[in-house]
RNA sequence: GCCGGGAUGGCGAAAUCGGUAUACGCAGCGGACUUAAAAUCCGCCGGUUUAAACCUUGUGGGUUCGAUUCCCACUCCCGGCACCA
């Protein structure tokens, strides 16, 4: 019996026991399975999670939060979807294997087992039924196929690439994997090295993922949405050829002034280009460019950390021919211009452009100007930095004197009819790199034949199973798989002859690009997900993740949601309604808990010392949700607290003593206080305010502890209601009291609170009166009084009087129910 | 360099359509209960001060009867991007 006071020994919440009784209770009644028809979805989620093992308690508070919002739509009546799965595949697996050498399914596996296991121990809501794991074949059968569709609209291709190269461990690096130019696991430098890749066209939706922002603007923080527009770097301007003189050849420049293409003295281009060679072929200089080139390209990853002033180039031995005024416009090889960018060739205007006259500096070239500035034009003999706002052009034939902004267009037009140039628009975003020279990823199902080339895999034959029978994890220059026999020798689906598979596996974000379609049919095996679930589910209405994910996660996962959306298999065009990004939290050094760092606290030990609750409330007190916290214990006491006065509480309202009758007053207040809790609660909730609702509800609980008649019918309301309240933050203890209330639904399912507006009006407040600003009196005034009567009550008021008597009033403000202000001549 | 977030008691924080700054909690102090301690309950708790008064939301200005809140300038801290032509 939990309800029993000992022996005068004041009672605390037997965590240990209700917990576990109450996960019990959840599981067996399968209260948290989605509903298979619903009337009023809501879709929570939380980012996908990378099984590493130990929860720690900063993973804890995302958790926490989500399940909160479950809960709460659930008691507000909604058909609640709020799922789990595990981003599974990926190098940390293989690290382990290659490490401890146990194979990376089994590490994945154990982990993801001791993951599950904390989070049923702090209860977190989940319809289990719909996990999905994104290494299981029946999950990446479907990457696979979003793989094939991709590849069937020309979305998916082939090409070389330089990609970050580790030579010590002989494998290719993601970019997130380079730290300062070199390898982060081994520390060794990093080069690059041409390799052939799969990328993803996700170029060709840059417009129509910048646009859909614009529908975002509502649900989604105006930072995730800057960081996007500014990683999708959309800018207008114009190409430009520029023949190469002697030669039949010529080079195309990107620029975002045309309205400066007077201003030409040379032209960059960058190191890797791919017609360097022949446009040096017979250049007297070609030595020294060969061995700038090789110089820059080598250690392009330190250069482009660190140096921003210093720029370096060679004269290619080549000069350009200006379009418009045919002066030799000479050529240097620039490790400035990047390759990736625009068409990796830019054109020089020192006089205008930061870099340029940088540049030009150091090299001694010309400057040419020919924009002015629209306000004072007093001419300076020697240019100090380049003028790069718009202005009025000069020196430009027959455009001089005209505005930047209507140059711009006309001379657009003006190349255009010239053939020389045309407008262009450019994008920062690069198609996607998704191919990995890794084993624990999903296999790109492709096959390479001698005879008939790339052949896709048919989607009958999917999935194309990764092999569990590798011995060494151990990268050789190739992918593990490339070493698998039984798997990468296969028959040709085309003509049946003898050819090899893809020995590559994706990128761990393409198998998060897509997860959120799975939750509401998970087990589907003959389709990604059927029409009416897709209809009925999607899309998700709250997404809670961190900000790290702006421009990585998010556009993938924006980007694949479009492209699923065209090809008719889901009905929306963006994956989430509102995002939400929670805040990190740190360990007591400050800095981001983390297991590498050593500062995590384990999540599985909190909650074994402290209880579930107590670590809900303790975590969603410690902070508002969106912003960074550093982890404290202290805050575990208050937490403590809080949650066994609720079980005394119980025990009050269970014994239904009345140690003398509770006054008409004491009645009305603590019914004034039930109805601003629940309008406190409620509105905290939607406004992600998690830690000022645990507060209002503590306040609540001081005044209901001393509250003399716990059999009154308020007093039992009043419990009650604040079982249901507390319930989305500390389920358990509200689950197991709720019951011992005599109730007999879930408080899950209970219903939600509705305040009463009427009740919340008291009879008089306390109102501040300030004389020229300054507080001098708080007065007890009637709710209703009127404003003659509030300021000659304010008037009469002693403190006030001596301030204002004797003094001319020039200004009397009256706020209703705040304040009152009197302004008099001094 | 550019973009974004932040700065309030000893500590976590609350209050921004401008209106009694410091709710709630932690720590601390005092008291009740106890042989005692813990737990619990009650009270105090920004600073100078008997009170009155004055000062106080990173700094300096401004608008206002009134500014943590709005405007201008600046300092520091955290995060992201970083030669995108």
């Amino acid at each position: 019996m939990f309800f029993q006071t000992l022996g005068g020994i004041m009672s605390e919440y037997p965590f240990a026991e209700v917990e576990k009784k109450v996960q019990e209770k959840w599981e067996n009644k399968n209260v948290f399975a989605m509903s298979q028809n619903p009337r009023n979805k809501y879709y929570v989620l939380e980012m996908f999670a990378y099984p590493s093992g130990d929860l720690h308690v900063g993973h804890l508070r995302n958790y926490v939060i989500v399940d909160l919002l479950a809960r709460y739509y659930s008691q507000r009546g909604f058909d609640v979807l709020h799922p789990v799965g595990w981003d599974a595949f990926g190098l940390p697996a293989e690290e382990a294997a290659i490490k401890n050498k146990i194979h990376p399914r089994k590490w994945t596996e154990a982990n993801i087992e001791k993951s599950r296991k904390t989070l049923k121990s702090i209860g977190i809501g989940y319809d289990w039924e719909t996990e999905i794991l994104t290494c299981d074949p029946e999950y990446y059968k479907w990457t696979q196929w979003i793989f094939l569709k991709l590849l069937e609209k020309g979305l998916a291709y082939q090409d070389t690439s330089l990609v970050n190269w580790c030579i010590k461990c002989q494998t290719v690096l993601a970019n997130e994997q380079v730290e300062n130019g070199k390898c982060w696991r081994c520390g060794s430098e990093v080069t690059k090295r041409e390799l052939k890749q799969w990328f993803f066209r996700i170029t060709q939706y840059a417009q129509d993922l910048l646009d859909d922002l614009e529908k975002l603007k509502e649900g989604w923080p105006e930072p995730v949405i800057t960081a996007q527009k500014n990683w999708i770097g959309r800018s207008e301007g114009a190409e430009i050829d520029f023949s190469v003189m002697g030669k039949d050849a010529k080079l195309t420049v990107f620029t975002t002034r045309p309205d400066t293409l007077w201003g030409v003295t040379f032209a960059a281009i960058a190191p890797e280009h791919r017609l360097i060679g022949e446009i040096i072929s017979d250049s007297d200089r070609k030595k020294e460019v060969e061995e700038y080139i090789k110089k820059s390209v080598m250690k392009t990853e330190i250069q482009r950390l660190s140096t921003v002033e210093e720029k370096t180039g060679v004269y290619s031995g080549v000069d350009l021919k200006h379009p418009l005024t045919g002066e030799n416009v000479p050529l240097y090889i620039c490790d400035y211009v990047l390759s990736s960018y625009g068409t990796g060739t830019v054109m020089g205007v020192p006089a205008h452009d930061a870099r340029d006259f940088d540049f030009a500096k150091k090299y001694g070239l010309k400057m040419k100007e020919v924009i002015k500035p629209r306000q004072n034009t007093d001419n300076k003999e020697s240019l100090e930095e380049a003028f790069t706002d718009y202005g009025i052009l000069t020196n430009s034939g027959e455009f001089s004197g005209m505005n930047s902004e209507e140059a711009i267009p006309m001379i657009i037009e003006f190349l255009k009819k010239e053939k020389i140039g045309r407008g262009k628009v450019n994008f920062k975003l690069h198609d996607w790199l998704v191919s990995r020279q890794r084993y624990w990823g999903a296999p790109i199902p492709v096959v390479h034949c001698p005879s008939c080339g790339v052949v896709p895999v048919p989607e009958k034959d999917l999935p194309v199973i990764l092999p569990d029978n590798v011995e060494d994890y151990m990268p050789k220059g190739k992918s593990v798989l490339a070493a698998v026999d039984s798997y990468i020798n296969v028959s040709c689906p085309e003509c049946g002859g003898p050819a090899l598979r893809d020995p590559d596996t994706l990128d761990t974000f393409v198998d998060s690009s897509w997860y959120q379609l799975r939750y509401p049919d998970a087990k589907n095996s003959e389709k990604l997900i059927d029409s009416a679930k897709a209809e009925s589910w999607l899309p998700i209405d709250k997404y809670i993740g961190g900000i790290e994910h702006a421009t990585g996660h998010l556009i993938y996962f924006r980007f694949i949601t479009k492209f699923l959306h065209r090809l008719g298999v889901i009905p929306c065009g963006e994956p989430a309604q509102r995002l939400f990004n929670q805040g990190m939290v740190c360990g007591s050094d400050g800095s981001v808990m983390s297991k590498s760092k050593g500062n995590g606290v384990e999540a599985g030990e909190f909650v074994g010392n402290y209880g579930a609750d107590v670590c809900r409330v303790t975590t969603l007190f410690l902070a508002p949700p969106g912003r960074d916290a550093i982890w404290s214990e202290q805050g575990v006491a208050g937490a403590k607290r809080f949650l066994d006065r609720v079980w005394r509480l119980g025990e009050k309202y269970t014994a239904g003593v009345s140690n003398g009758k509770a006054g008409e007053s004491d009645e009305k207040k603590l019914r004034r206080t039930m109805n601003l809790t629940i309008k406190k609660v409620t509105e905290d909730i939607e406004n992600w305010g998690f830690n000022t609702a645990i507060a209002s509800m503590m306040e609540f609980v001081n005044e209901l502890v001393p509250f003399e008649d716990s059999s009154s019918y308020i007093f039992r309301e009043a419990y009650e209601t604040l079982l249901l309240l507390l319930a989305p933050f500390a389920p358990h203890i509200a689950e197991y009291l709720w019951e011992k209330a005599g109730k007999n639904e879930f408080v899950l399912k209970s219903g939600w609170p509705q305040y009463d507006p009427e009740t919340v009006i008291s009879e008089s407040e306390e109102i501040g009166v300030q004389v020229n600003g300054k507080l001098r009196a708080v007065l007890r005034l009637p709710f209703d009084v009127t404003e003659d009567e509030a300021f000659s009550q304010a008037a009469e008021s002693q403190n006030v009087k001596q301030y204002i008597e004797g003094r001319e009033i020039k200004k009397r403000i009256f706020v209703p129910h705040r304040m009152i202000s009197f302004v008099v001549k001094a």
